[in-house]
DNA sequence: TTGACAAATAAGAATTGATCCTATTTAAGA
DNA sequence: TCTTAAATAGGATCAATTCTTATTTGTCAA
């Protein structure tokens, strides 16, 4: 059950933020609850919008702020983007993305034989290596079609 | 020999912008070999000031605007970023990014066993897949050791 | 060659996205 | 409760990008 998950993963970022000493705001919880309503990989002002039917007095400055603290706890994600304005993923488990590069939509997916991406010996010499991602761009099939 | 490449590459650059009935300026010229002199994969600001040296009246609004034709064309790609400016990059071939979270900077390698991604049957029905790429985010060996 | 014209450029204005500043409010522990 | 450091709202500022317009310049046909 979808309500039942959200809930768990509510409590479960609560939890984070106690551990990290943050402050539990109604606005934080609005803010993480909205993102892991959606699937859209939204932009700041995107859940700016969607938050503030909630919270009419909220600002855009502290969905952005929020946003990016979560980030840096981990409990969201920065995703790649190729230009514009930054998006974010409440989902932080491994898992790929496909890019319309006309829409500009991004899909999750999953696959089996990326489920152990090797890293090449000289990068991870060089680097300590923290995440990997397969990239996909191109036309998702409304895009495609009006070509 | 690197700057036989380059000739090679310009002038394959040059026959691609007369293919598609683009004139060839000096500007276009000038900021191509100074892209594919760099392995940095540049913001259009960096490149603003490098083609700047040789061609002090530029704007940096051609600069940027070029590049963005380039990538219309398919002769430079846009990088993934995770915010912050576009980044460009000369290399349209089949490679891969590692990225350092600290630094910024993105390295280019290969690896066989990513030779072939292949994409879920899920997506190739939705959609037209254009490109793959291995993301890796992480820190490199001078970032990781100032912690 | 030269002339005409569509395309490209320079320069600055406008727009969009992100961050900063500061006065006020509030969550959390004593 | 009371205190205090942390968080917020709102506006200002900064950074990145795109747009506007007058001028210049490749290209092509004569």
């Amino acid at each position: 059950m979808q309500k039942h998950d959200h809930e768990h993963r509510v409590q479960r970022f609560i939890a984070t933020c106690r551990q990290h000493k943050l402050k539990i705001t109604p606005q934080r919880v609005a803010i993480y609850r909205a993102l892991i309503r959606s699937d859209q990989h939204p932009t700041a002002d995107k859940m700016y919008q969607t938050v503030q039917r909630e919270f009419p007095s909220i600002s855009f400055d502290t969905v952005n702020r929020t946003l990016l603290t979560f980030a840096g706890l981990g409990v969201v994600d920065v995703v790649e983007v190729f230009g514009g304005p930054k998006r974010f993923d409440p989902n932080v488990d491994d898992h790929h993305h496909m890019h319309c590069t006309a829409c500009g939509q991004i899909i999750d997916f999953h696959h089996a034989s990326y489920a152990r991406l090797e890293v090449p010996a000289e990068i991870a010499r060089t680097f300590h290596v923290l995440s990997k991602r397969v990239v996909l761009k191109g036309l998702c099939a409304a895009c495609a079609s009006e070509t």
